[in-house]
DNA sequence: CTGAAAGCGCTTACAG
DNA sequence: CTGAAAGCGCTTACAG
């Protein structure tokens, strides 16, 4: 049916070996027999048989990267990243979508397994099942975002830090009551952040009370429900954060229904950006985190534990972006962030062009400059990455 | 290294070939057989090897997803759909990314090819590229959402019915000057939403002037650029209509920016629907496509294509979901749709729950209930679909 | 630089 | 119901 290599070297008159040697760029054959047998298989439209490869070289130049959730945008840009740095690296990404439940992570695990990739990229959910550990220990892996005790290095960022961070301007707000809709805290980032606030909180001399600490589970439906409970209570919190942007849309929906006014009557700030919460008004004040960062990072390391090299586990610093969610106050209904200067007079990646700069159409691939963020929100914090917004803008 | 059928018929007793047939369920095996060599995979960890199976059945149960952008929700919420139909048929979907170019989207071809996917699904950018072409040849392929003139089955939406009925609405709400920003004219799904809009325009005794109409490429970028363009006309558009999703957060963003007001100073509605679509204030109007029911079909016309059989290419009908962002009247500022009953009372999947049904928390893993929409915006059209908020809070 | 040969791990007619 | 054998398409020591 498909072309093989025997078609390709019959075709140049010579042996299946030499065919095999001259298409590999690091085999050694004569340059001559090189050109003949790219021809042929030029002509034939040879594509080679990649289970046969593999099952020869015991390699797949495949990894597997497992989500828990491709419907979240925190994770599709973590996808990305990762496609694409793997791509630099010669590799293909397999990605596979637990769906938030265990079942059909163990079922991925499997298939994985199976398809030998040579590595595997997991964001793990739940804690390390059974099926998960042997995976894991067949299979050289990083951990990426999650620690869920594998014993694998972990990618993440410095989610205590960002937390603090966040938690240091809703207190220099003003406001004192302050509520929780953690993640599930059957995963490290779940428990990592609630702590960072509940510790940071602390600090400033506020407790957590607990009405004011909710768990949800990374979805929408559970911002939702937390968000009723929350603003049914007899005193409701000044500020809520939300441990990541799905369950802030929940919380924010809630607020919509029940025509409370954010940012005014309650203030509300979130992990993980999205270019919604610009556009929302107010635009919403977030903790965000360097997906683009994470995804190099987590490939890096695993090529560097396949090659059985020693890898970097620090941290990434994630990025306060202030905005009006939480009352902050501004000078112009559509003026600038009042607290710092606006992303066209800072320095770095930005400003280069004019604000009407049009999208160049031609085979419908856009090749706009970037374009100035009037309404960007102020940066605090070590990391110099991109906005989300400016990277839409800028790779759009 | 792995262990193999080798070992488990080692460690079971048999053959290996006696041990392929007990752990094949179609095939036949002494009841007491099958146990022992089951038991002894089962203790080894046997996993099997995909590469060596595929390689002796020229099958891998894999299907390959090609992708024009991870990164736009409704091609996630295609993605998810298509794995969750294609694992119920025993297959593991490979998804790749094109990243809207055309190179990638080569290079991820080839190596879908390489790996003998069983089938492919491809939701092609650009015009129909030789090597696109090549492989589709090469292998059994159905197209999802566009037609690239590849003589393949198209599974896609009927945005024409769905345009007319937008721009009736947009019509009957007394707009007449109405720009669209379209999809790249590159693509089936950015032409044909484009001649519906113009022809219903024109049914309406109301011209597309040369100045309201925008080409786009469906990303956030070229949204930006069009909306600096219509806004800054002498005469700006009463109401605008985006392509898609990401587009349409391109106009929001630089409507925010510039103080206009969404559905008083100029209306907007998009294609396709998101939960952050509601969340806005105002909420905004779409024509929503039935991601779930694309996603089912395209895997059932695919497997079918793989058996040989016809496949059923009927459009799906999309679903105009009506709310405000085109200046649609409201009786309250919370309030329900002034133009339809809520769905509380609407017949179908929704309103079974109290609207404070909590969340369950257990293993992260939420069961809410339906939670009512109170205000859900009315829907009009064929499909009975849920809506993507629903869906998101029956799923989560 | 090139060819003949072996073998990766599996499945499946072919006998029995 | 089971085993011995062949072979899927490729790569790579081993000779020459």
């Amino acid at each position: 049916m498909a072309v093989t290599l025997r078609d390709v070297a019959l075709a140049a008159g010579v042996s299946p070996a030499t065919a095999s040697r001259a298409l590999d760029p690091d085999a050694s054959a004569a340059p001559r027999t090189r050109d003949i047998v790219r021809q042929a298989a030029e002509d034939l439209g040879y594509a080679g048989n990649s289970a046969a490869r593999s099952l020869r070289t015991s390699r797949t130049d495949t990894i597997g990267l497992l989500l828990p959730d491709v419907r979240n945008a925190f994770f599709t840009d973590l996808a990305y990243a990762v496609d694409k740095a793997a791509a630099e690296a010669g590799r293909t990404v397999m990605i596979g979508n637990a769906d938030e439940d265990c079942h059909a992570q163990d079922r991925y695990l499997n298939t994985l397994a199976k398809h030998q990739v040579d590595g595997l990229l997991v964001v793990p959910q739940g804690g390390a099942s059974v099926t998960l550990r042997k995976v894991v220990a067949a299979n050289p892996t990083v951990s990426i975002d999650r620690d869920a005790g594998l014993g694998v290095p972990v990618i993440a960022s410095d989610s205590a830090g960002g937390m603090g961070e966040l938690v240091d301007h809703i207190v220099a707000l003003g406001h004192r009551r302050i509520a929780i809709v953690a993640g599930p805290q059957s995963t490290s980032t779940g428990r990592e952040r609630l702590r960072a606030v509940a510790v940071r909180l602390s600090q400033h001399g506020i407790g957590l009370g607990s009405e004011y600490l909710v768990e949800g589970d990374f979805q929408l439906a559970s911002g939702i429900a937390a968000a009723q409970q929350l603003l049914g209570l007899s005193t409701p919190p000044e500020a809520i954060i939300a441990a990541d942007a799905l369950m802030a849309l929940g919380v924010l929906t809630v607020m919509r229904r029940r025509g409370v006014r954010i940012g005014e009557d309650v203030g509300i700030a979130a992990v993980d950006d999205t270019p919604w919460f610009e556009v929302l008004d107010p635009a919403v004040t977030v903790v965000a985190q360097d997906t683009a960062q994470l995804g190099e990072k987590a490939v890096a390391a695993l090529l560097d534990r396949i090659a059985g090299e020693d890898v970097d586990t620090t941290p990434i610093p994630t990025r306060l972006v202030i905005r009006r969610s939480l009352g902050e106050t501004a000078p112009s209904p559509s003026g600038e962030s009042p607290l710092g200067s606006p992303i066209d007079s800072a320095p770095g990646s930005l400003g280069e062009s004019p604000p009407d700069a049009p999208t160049d159409q031609r085979n419908g691939r856009a090749t706009t400059q970037p374009i100035r963020l009037r309404n960007p929100g102020r940066t605090v914090g070590e990391s110099t990455f991109t906005t989300h917004n400016s990277e839409e803008t800028t790779h759009g």
